[in-house]
Formats: structure tokens, sequence, C-alpha cells
DNA sequence: AATCGATGTGAGTCCGGTCTCAATCGTAGG
DNA sequence: CCTACGATTGAGACCGGACTCACATCGATT
């Protein structure tokens, strides 16, 4: 064994001071970088402390500092690469700034939300940045705030709580996407997303998540603004994992009134989706029109390469990250906020309907 | 505003004892719930502490406790879906037990990763789970280890280390794979990876990673047997970002004697390797062959299905951190440490070399 | 030479918990 | 009625740093 096999007690400033022949306080100052110290002592506390290999214990400072340098995310799905690049940025901006990251994982599921937030304030994590799994229940969120810790949501807002948010204009995206779909001469347009709600989807009713419910508003204004009625019935939400994803696909793509294009709700449905389609043996774009949020690199591997809706992940992780050290470190807001926008990119899987499906449909001028 | 906006001060047991009436040693007593107290005190304390809205301070707890209840990750590459995936086994597993996870990024840099590790040791994490970039420089993780703290490693090992390491067999499933791809007819197989070395491979170089100096032996133990010659000059490394991928792929599909089959090192790799396949007009399996590391799901969706050499990811996250947790909660090793094994999945990336190419090889049966 | 401000320095407090230790209380055993 | 032992309880030390405060030191000022 190199060292003393048994567990030595922690090297700390008194162990360093006493060595270097000169007060806790003194060495404190000089290991600490902060008040007046003589070169004279500096030199022998830092010659002491390299000799005994001191490392500061965080804890303690944190302790009396009151700031811990580290900052909480809490996220529905590390799994699901759209927030594994988030992450990326922003543990990558933290990391600039000298902060850590304690990472949360969720399952989008509000009672792990809340405990994981409370967990974190416990740990005085010095900012907290949450993609929120409910946009209703919030009060765990208001808590945080009320705490006077700083706070950024991701990805979705939360009702009645004014924090700054880092989100993309969904219901812009969405209008713009279906409109283009809607041109393109489909009118029975399904979505698919795993958002858990407790009715089936009905007009007006009350989402759990800003997002989907701004992309929903997006595709009925889109739908109004053609003069057509939006096709309630083929928004499936309740999406499970891949077994339930297949079988809502299947379903709105078989029957009289089938749905001819169909928008995944993230990259992880789509998966599914496409595999789905697949094994249905229909073609995309021929028998079925595929669009998808979120523009991951194998969207350009398959036969056609995939249309999706491209959000800038990993800008808005720094952009969070940035807005909450911000805070943090009692910045004031910076001149103008960021927007983020979503892309349309179109590639190849949306197609004209089918002549078969449905009733022709006069596509009127761009 | 809800409640007071101006910052007030934690609550703390101190308070707390102060509303119940008792001593602060009792309602620490109470709220820690260690040590005897009267049901009357309890009660009482537990009232106060409600009526508060007290919540304990980790920081402090952990600092006299010596535990702070969270685990340390350093990963390459959180983007990486691997490690994704990776990751939420761990932090599934952690939280189970009670534990959070500081998670670092090192981008696979060593220096960032030696950084990471003393971060988190002066955070006083109760353990590490490292992914080293380095095989070779390990002097930190033996500092690790020296410090008392449990280390364990994940996907490659640490030369000279002994420590637990949660890995699959590379040099089995590379052997395997690569028997595979020489009965079917190749001979010239390229390998592309991102490692990063000082020269151009040759035989017996010491490279930096177990896993691909692993799976590199296994390809040669895989010709050797075959009484073929390993194709050197096919083994691409330091592989940058996706126009270095593109370009080394473009590279040795060209020329005279170029390679009938391509091997990519992870999905990030594969995305770029098969774009580059595309791009040049190439058709996978008629052209050129391809397998990779790691089976997403997108693999299934391209056409064809790529074929691939699967790892149990998350099941080793997972048995990353149970091994750690036992580490540290002081148990002993399970009777059996569990094995883990990749699998190839043959899907429809591979096929025989193209009668164009090279002289023809009789297929040996199996 | 007396005064003043700018360092240096050490003793000791504080952060918010945990934990030791001695004192107190209740009551069962003798 | 007295003693003893277990359950309670409070005072205070302690974890490892940061920071306040009072007390030197010393060259510079007038």
């Amino acid at each position: 064994m190199s060292s003393d096999g048994a567990r030595r007690r922690d090297v700390t400033v008194a162990d360093v001071a006493k060595a270097a022949q000169v007060s806790k306080a003194q060495a404190a100052r000089a290991l600490g970088n902060y008040g007046a110290v003589s070169e004279d002592v500096r030199e022998r506390v830092l010659a002491a402390a390299e000799e005994l290999d001191y490392r500061p214990n965080e804890l303690a400072r944190s302790m009396n500092t009151g700031k811990s340098h580290t900052i909480g995310v809490v996220v529905g799905d590390i799994e699901n690469p759209h927030f594994g690049l988030a992450t990326r940025g922003i543990t990558d901006t933290a990391k600039k700034s000298g902060f850590n990251v304690i990472l949360v994982n969720t399952d989008e599921n509000t009672a792990a939300e809340v405990d994981a937030v409370r967990v974190l304030l416990d740990k005085r994590v010095d900012g907290l940045i949450v993609a929120p799994a409910s946009s209703v229940e919030t009060q765990h969120l208001r808590r945080v705030h009320d705490s006077g810790r700083p706070l950024v949501l991701l990805d979705r807002s939360a009702e009645g709580l004014e924090v700054e948010t880092v989100a993309v204009d969904m219901a812009a995206i969405s209008y713009e996407s279906t409109r283009y779909l809607l041109q393109t001469g489909h009118r029975r347009i399904a979505f698919i997303s795993t958002l858990r709600t407790d009715a089936a989807y009905t007009a007006g009713m009350r989402l759990d998540s800003s997002q989907i419910s701004d992309r929903l508003d997006g595709m009925r204004r889109a739908f109004a603004d053609m003069g057509c009625a939006f096709p309630e019935d083929l928004v499936r939400l309740n999406a499970g994992g891949a077994d339930s994803i297949r079988n809502l696909t299947r379903d709105v793509l078989q029957g009289n009134d089938a749905a001819t294009a169909v928008v995944a709700s993230d990259g992880l449905i789509a998966l599914s989706v496409v595999e789905a389609i697949q094994e249905l043996g229909l073609a995309i774009p021929a028998d079925v029109s595929f669009l998808m949020y979120d523009d991951f690199a194998w969207t350009r591997l398959t036969t056609p390469p995939l249309t999706v809706i491209a959000q800038p992940v990993y800008d808005m992780g720094v952009a969070a990250a940035s807005a909450l050290i911000r805070q943090i470190e009692g910045r004031p807001p910076a001149a103008a906020a960021p927007e983020f926008s979503a892309t349309l990119v179109r590639r190849g899987s949306v197609g004209v309907v089918p002549a078969s499906s449905g009733e022709s449909v006069e596509v009127p001028a761009l």
C-alpha cells in the first residue's frame, strides 16, 4: 500500500497551521487567499499544505459562506437526448463559472419532482434549473422562489410563476409546421405525446404541460386560419412506453378516416412511431407523412430523412445556466433576454396526401 | 408577495427548540430521530418544526456525520446517449438508496478529469463512479482510492488499479464480431474511433483506452485465427468532430485497397460514418458493410437496419451504482460479481463482399 | 519624538447540525 | 424509606473552515 492503509482523518487548516508554526487564523487566510498575510507566513503555510496534501473541505466552507457553488438540475429524463443535450449545455456553462451540477431525474413525475426540489434545497444548492413536469402543480416551485433562491425554468413554464423561463415559442412553430402540413394537403393530422392526462383530449381542456398546450393551440389556430375543423380525435396523449406508442400509432393510421400525417412530440416517441409505421408496411411519405419535434442526427439517416422541428437545445441549456448564475451572483438581467425559436427543417418525410385517402383537397397558394 | 420578501435566515434547530420550549439538543434529537426523546417533547418539536417550516441543513449534517449521501459521477460526455443511459441507471439506483448524484463532464480530457475528481473529493462525496478518459494516467484515481473513498470504474479499466470495474468483455465481443465479418468474406475491415493518440496506430502500441485496446486485440486475434493479416492501415484513431469522421470514412472507403466493412466505435461516430457512406453514394450493405458499437433505437429505423454490438448500458450503470453504494455502506461484495457481456445483433448492415472489390475469398464453413 | 494609518497576527466566535456527558427524574427492588 | 438503573434532558464540545476584533509592528507624517 502506498500510504498508511488506516483511514487517516482529513488534513485540516489546524494541521497545516501547526506544521507551519502559525495560528489557525493565519493559515486559513493564506490558504483561503483572503485577509492580510505576510509573504513569509504565506510561503510557510503553502509549503506545509503541499507537504501534508491539504485539501479544503468545501462543505465547511459552504457552511459559513452560504454558497455551495452547486446548482441543482431537475429534468424529466436524461435518457432522452433532448435533456442530455440541454444538460450538456448547462454543465458546460456551470463549469465555466465554477459551479457544479447535481442532477436529478423525475421520470416526469410531479411527486418525484417535489421531492427532488426539497432535497436539493436541503443540500443548499445556490439555485435550481427545473424542467417542470407540470405547469399546473407548482407550489413547490413557488416555495423555491419564496426561499430566495434563484430558479430558472427550462422548456416549460409554470402557471402564475414570475420566473425566468428558457423555452422556444412552441405555439409559433407549431402553427408554422401545421400550416405546412395543411398546405401540403393534409387534414387528418395526428399528434402523439406521452403527456399524462386524466381524460381524453377535448377542446379547451387544461393540460399539465404548457409546452404541449402551446403546440395544440398552434395547431388549432392553423386549422382555424385555413377554415378547417381540427381533428381532435387524432390527438393522442398518455402514450406510455414503446408498445403503447406503437398501438396508438396503429390506431390513428387504420380505419376509415385514418390520419395522413403524424406528428411525434419528441425524439423518443418518434422512434416508436416510425417503427410502427414501418411495421404497418406503410411508406413515408408516400402513404403517411411524418413530422417530429427535435432534430437528432439520426433523423438524417433514415430513408427518407425526416422532417423535423429543430430546437436550439444546447443553447437553451447554456442560456438557462447563464441566467441562473447571473441571478445567483446578483447581476442584473441582460439588456435583452435571448429569444429562442425553433425552425422547421423540411427533409423528406412530408409529402402530398395519397389520392386514395379521403376527399381530394384543393391546395391553396402559399 | 406571499411571504415576507426580505431574505429571512433559514430556520434552524435552535429556532425550533425555542418555539417548542425545549433545549436545542432535545429538538435536534426529535428532528434527527435519534437518542431518547419523550413523546411529549417529540410532538411539541415536530409541531413547531411544521409551524416554522423547518428544513434541516444537509451541509451541516454532512459535516459532522462525514457522510454527504452524494456520489460523484465523472463521464466523458453525457451528450452521448451511451452515457446518458448509463447515467440513468446510476441515478435511478442512487435515488433508491437515498443518494444524490453530482455529474461532471470531462470531454474525454484527462486534465478535466483530474480536476473533476479533485473538486468532487473536496465536496466530500461519499464515493465516485468514473469512466476514465485514460487507462494510463491514473494517479488521480489512485489518490481517490488512497483517500479511503470508494471508487468504481465504468466502461474502462485503469492500469494497476485494483478497483471494482463494471465493463463488458470487449475483447470477446470484438473477436466474435470480427470473426463474423471475416466469415462473411471481409478482409479489409476499418475501425474508426475518436480515441486520441500521439502517433498513428501501429501493432502493439500502448493505447490510452483499455476499451479500444481490447477491441483491437479482439480483432487481431480473430484475424490471426483466420490466418489473415490484420489491416493496421484501416485503424483510424483521433477522429474528432463530425467532419473529421466523415473525412476518415471517405478515406478508408476510397482508393485501390478500400475497406469493405467499417466498424464504428460508438453511436456518435456511427452517425457521421453512415452519413459519409450515404454521401459517397455507397449502399449498405451492397457496397459497404457496417457494424457499430451500442444498440440505439434509431439503428432499427435505417434502411437497412444496422447490425450492432449491444451493451447492457443501463444495467451497467445500475451495477456500478450498486457496487459503489455497497462499498460506501461497508457491506461485503456480492457472492458473484455480475459479468456483463455484449451481444452481436445481426440486422441488415453486414453483407457479403462486393465482387468488384479485391480478390474473391473463400468463405469457410462456420 | 508623538501620532497615524496600513499591515500582520492570534484568540475566539459562528455556521447548523451531531454527539458526549453529567445531571435529573421516575420508579422498581430491597 | 433508601438505592439503583433506565429514560430524559440540557449544556456544551465539535466538525472545518470564514471572519470579527483587539492587539502588536512599523515606516511615514508633522
